[in-house]
DNA sequence: GTGAAAGCGCTAACAT
DNA sequence: ATGTTAGCGCTTTCAC
């Protein structure tokens, strides 16, 4: 398949009549070769056309400068804003990226999990799929004591660490808005209970809602997997009610865009009727109609820490007391949310 | 950092009284191993908790089985399912995904080949960036034989594979679609000609145009990087002329979608003053309002078939002959295009 | 059908 | 500051 010789240290050594270790040495600027040989070294190393040997490299040093990325869909701004940070940061450090999708099915995630590990990542960078319930399939790494750093979608774990926003606060501020501006029936439609990031918001919606005397009920809350289609549904659903809900608090823009549409379809006025919230700042947010209140995420940031983060352990130069970071988000308010008779 | 001893193949081989080759061999199925005994060492490796040392493997054979995937941008829809595509055919034949995305920008196209390179694919995959100009940056692959399969925006070459869709005929239905909704003047929103998804759309709304005898205009050609802002800004652009066209051909859905935005900003009223259409299918083409009409693109299929295609030619198991592969497409006729008194 | 032996190219401990 | 040496774990001739 590939063609013959490559060039190896030891030809540059003969050439060079000194002993492969000192090329070896002079190629990765250690110090105790004289600068005169090291430049020598790189000249005839650029003259033969040297490459260097990846796989002879990898053995002697049991790491392969490769990462693990596994994220539950590639197919949204925020996460391949999140990747273009990490591969910003990996590269500088000379890693590599594995990227892989768990496409959202716990199943996918553990199967990629192995594959990674039989590819010997160094490390691990995952955010979790929707319906993953324990980290068992994270048992080969954590026995190989492969260092792992969650983003986003975490899990409490003592040996790891995780990047995330304060998605209670989020949650909170979101609906506080909605309550200022008017709403005191309002619907969350949240995600599965157990991945943080959903459970936050809606804790964060109740403390909110509680906060200001607003009495909570739980046929308001919706638990779906926030899909355009389940977005749809849960606007029929709502439409079915005696009682129409004046506001909705989505955990995800896409949910909330296929449900305005829906609403809208069926002739309620947004925000009049109903003031409608998201979560992620998607670009979609500013083509529906009208355009989505959301939160936005500092998604190429948490990409650039969590990298930096994974980096970190890999180098053993980090303490281990450090477990988790969390970045800063921002309400942005627009027209699905913004009731004309508002003055605040 | 990993933990110290891992099981090897000699580890094995010492407890059975066999050696070590026999051990390699029976791992893999050789036929010249007897069942017996093959049998024996899978379940001693399984009960050892045995583990294959890719580097020691890859270092003998040569081959990472990595192979490096490079992409315009990983937040659309239509490139993540080309890479869920990729990423199942590649696994299951053993291979594993790098993938990185270019940001539309030649010189990190470049570079990135360069890292790849330098972690040795086996062989890449690339859709080319919107201003790569020549393929200048991939000589350092070429000149050791790694295979390279283009998929989507790819660029003739004898020694490459490409997977497209026929973008002349797809641009030559939407355009005949929109002449057929009763435009006479149409605008063409393109991307940069020197791309063959780009140059082909061009050249097919130009023939359509031909075939129904409407004279060409060169000033309703717009060039741009189909970015939203593009988008906003050649809707604006088109507002300013006394004669205003009645039909717009976007490249793609993005821009498209802004410029439905913008044009509804200024009062316009889409279709019945200007009929529009994009291309690529994008969920957000579902959103705005109206719904947009556009090209449907296999993108699962591209992946799996770019796959398929670069790992046979890995395997040497593939006629010289092939050169590029076509995949069909399909018109999707939604509200912004489809004139109330059309009758077709 | 199985084993012995020779590396793949690089690195690092040790010696000088 | 440089050289010697001994592998890393696997695969693959080549013998038998």
């Amino acid at each position: 398949m590939k063609s013959g010789k490559d060039v190896t240290i030891y030809d540059i050594a003969r050439e060079l009549n000194i002993s492969a270790s000192t090329v070896s040495r002079g190629l990765k600027n250690h110090p105790h070769v004289r600068k005169e040989v090291k430049k020598k070294i790189l000249s005839t190393a650029r003259r033969l056309g040297y490459q260097k040997n990846k796989f002879a490299s990898d053995l002697r040093q049991k790491r392969t400068h490769t990462i693990g990325v596994i994220v539950p869909r590639l197919d949204s701004y925020f996460v391949s804003t999140v990747i273009s940070g990490m591969e910003k940061v990996a590269n500088k450090a000379g890693y590599n990226l594995i990227i892989s999708q768990s496409q959202e099915s716990a199943q996918k995630e553990s199967s990629i999990v192995t594959t990674m590990f039989n590819s010997q990542v160094d490390g691990l960078m995952i955010s979790l799929s929707y319906n993953t319930r324990n980290l068992d399939h994270l048992n080969i790494l954590f026995r190989k004591k492969i260092p792992i750093v969650f983003f986003d979608r975490v899990c409490d774990h003592p040996k790891c660490k995780s990047v995330v926003i304060n998605n209670y606060r989020a949650g909170y501020e979101v609906t506080e808005h909605l309550i200022k501006q008017g709403c005191k029936r309002i619907v969350h439609l949240g995600g599965s209970l157990i991945r943080n990031v959903y459970n936050d918001r809606y804790q964060g919606y109740r403390q909110a809602l509680a906060d200001h005397n607003i009495p909570h009920d739980d046929k308001l809350v919706i638990i779906s997997d926030l899909s355009n289609q389940s977005g749809r549904d849960a606007a029929r659903r709502i439409m079915g009610w005696k009682n129409l809900p004046d506001g909705i608090f989505a955990a995800n823009d896409n949910s909330a865009v296929s449900a305005i549409c829906e609403l809208k379809r069926s002739g309620i006025k947004i925000p009049e009727d109903i003031a409608i919230a998201g979560f992620n700042n998607d670009p979609v947010s500013r083509v529906v109609e009208p355009n989505l209140t959301t939160v936005h995420y500092p998604g190429r940031e948490m990409g650039e820490i969590s990298a930096d983060t994974l980096i970190n352990a890999l180098n053993q130069s980090q303490s281990e007391i450090l477990n988790s970071i969390v970045l800063s988000h921002s309400l942005i308010i627009r027209e699905s949310s913004r009731r004309k008779s508002n003055h605040v």
